[in-house]
RNA sequence: GGCGAGUUACCCAAGCGGCCAAAGGGAUCUGACUGUAAAUCAGACUGCUCAGCAUUCGGGGGUUCGAAUCCCUCACUCGCCA
């Protein structure tokens, strides 16, 4: 999964002075401390940074790419970047703005510390003199006692301070109130920030717009306890134009993981993007230079229906995050299911390959394409996959289905496979033993 | 500790003894139109052996021919008082 080859041939856009200027032209800093002494920071001697990512999942998410790229340009800027994975912070949740967070078991966590050190660390280099450090901040919390807590942070802290967070006071002015425990978050990842400087020297925390409380909580203690000022970079929530939430497809969130999100679902994700979205994701997840973003822009205006600029996007981070040879997959997949002609003339090696990069499943002779719909996850129970094809929106190889007790045993192609499809573009292979 | 308000489907939110598998909005899915866009319009949206049946309105127990709706109890949340 890890392609040094990738990561040794990315590189900052050199038609900006700084990575400063880059970040700020991408639509990357949304907030930050005091902006002419980052620039100045950033345009020096190489600095120590860090961003968290709490174990709330198997896997990180496109939500997280974004972070994980602002690290990397920043490594590529000269910048040492820590990888803090919130083996602590993780087991206690930071407050979300609808309900209170039901706890994860510490095994769970700690498992799932195991898979967001291996993803973070594949986005940034190991090599060099500003290599990347991984570090877990439950090293660091998990020995000290709530007496030395009490005494050495929570003095620094105002009650009346961390009541005026957005998240808290979201929460508070809720009918779900806040626990003790998501309310103490802050001072956690406070902590971190405080940890890190005095063992590293981290001068930067970097992190989602959402979580700025968060970043504050970490300045405003090492300015208390140290005397120091040090500074964060809070990125912009990515969302879509039309309002909805950035990073689902059909409701689910895209993982970085391939056994999540396949290789091919990925990249449908970023080649079905609005061209009112594509501009600014090529900005935050490509490391494309702004001349290049710059054409395509104006291809997107010229000739929209080519989508230049989807194909770009699709192809550049889904290289970026499972590699070339499986982004190369993803497209002849597509290249041969989407194509106009008839699938039987497809040869056999080519369709089997495309539909392995589906959802699929294998089945025995005279199934029916009620319960297919079901064993692929095209649709959620025989109900569902029922009003699918009664709404006309189920397809066997190109052949709408019309009536429910369809089997599949008509429209096995040579080789024994079917192609089997809900709505325009969900896809799924079923093999016939 | 006392008093009051609340807990409805993925989310928000109506319902306050039968006409409730439960209004409305959002999200999601399908169809038409398209560029494997967007916007718009139409339909769907608990499960199943689907013109019928089963199980839902925080958990448990009760009243009633009949409960999301009434009573008891437990849990959780919010607010006021101490």
């Amino acid at each position: 999964m890890s392609d040094p080859v990738i990561l040794a041939n990315q590189t900052n856009d050199p038609a900006f002075r700084n990575v400063w200027d880059d970040l700020i032209w991408r639509g990357l800093v949304h907030v930050s401390t005091d902006q002419a002494q980052l620039k100045e920071l950033l345009s020096g001697e190489p600095i120590t940074f860090y961003c968290g990512f709490d174990p709330s999942a198997p896997s990180l998410h496109l939500g997280n790419l974004v972070q994980l790229l602002v690290m990397r340009r920043l490594q590529l800027a000269g910048h040492r970047p820590l990888g803090l994975v919130g083996g602590s912070t993780g087991l206690i949740g930071d407050p979300r703005p609808t309900a209170e967070r039901v706890l994860n078991t510490k095994d769970v966590v700690a498992e799932w510390v195991g898979y967001l050190r291996a993803q973070v660390s594949r986005f940034l280099s190991s090599e060099g003199e500003n290599s990347v450090t991984m570090v877990n901040n439950l090293d660091w919390t998990a020995p000290m006692s709530a007496i030395d807590f009490l005494r050495d942070v929570g003095k620094y802290y105002r009650v009346g301070t961390m009541l005026k967070k957005d998240a808290v006071s979201t929460r508070l002015n809720s009918d779900a109130g806040i626990s003790f425990t998501e309310f103490s978050y802050q001072i956690l990842q406070g902590m971190d920030y405080l940890e890190l400087y005095r063992n590293y020297g981290c001068v930067l925390q970097t992190g989602g717009s959402d979580q700025w409380g968060n970043l504050t909580s970490g300045t405003d203690l090492i300015h208390r306890a140290e005397g120091v000022s040090v500074h964060a970079i809070g990125t912009p929530l990515i969302t879509n134009s039309d309002g909805t939430k950035f990073g689902k497809s059909e409701g689910n969130a895209i993982w970085l993981d391939p056994t999540l999100t396949s290789p091919y679902a990925f990249y449908q994700f970023w080649l079905n993007s609005d061209d009112a979205d594509v501009m600014f994701r090529l900005k935050v997840f490509t490391f494309l230079p702004r001349t290049e973003i710059e054409r395509l822009e104006k291809l997107v205006e010229s000739e929209p229906f080519k989508r230049e600029a989807q194909r770009a996007l699709a192809w550049e981070v889904t290289s970026l995050v499972h590699g070339t040879e499986a982004t190369d997959a993803a497209i002849s997949a597509a290249q041969a299911l989407f194509g106009q002609g008839d699938l039987a003339e497809l040869d056999q090696i080519t369709l089997e390959a495309a539909l392995r990069e589906l959802p699929n499943t294998t089945t025995a002779p005279h199934a029916t394409v009620v319960q297919l719909l079901v064993d692929t996850g095209l649709s959620g129970s025989l109900g569902e996959a029922r009003r699918a094809i009664a709404q006309g929106g189920v397809y066997l190889n190109n052949t709408k289905v019309s009536e429910d007790d369809v089997t599949i045993d008509s429209a096995v192609l040579p080789g024994g496979f079917a192609v089997l499809r809900r709505g325009k573009k969900t896809l799924a292979g079923v093999f016939v033993e």
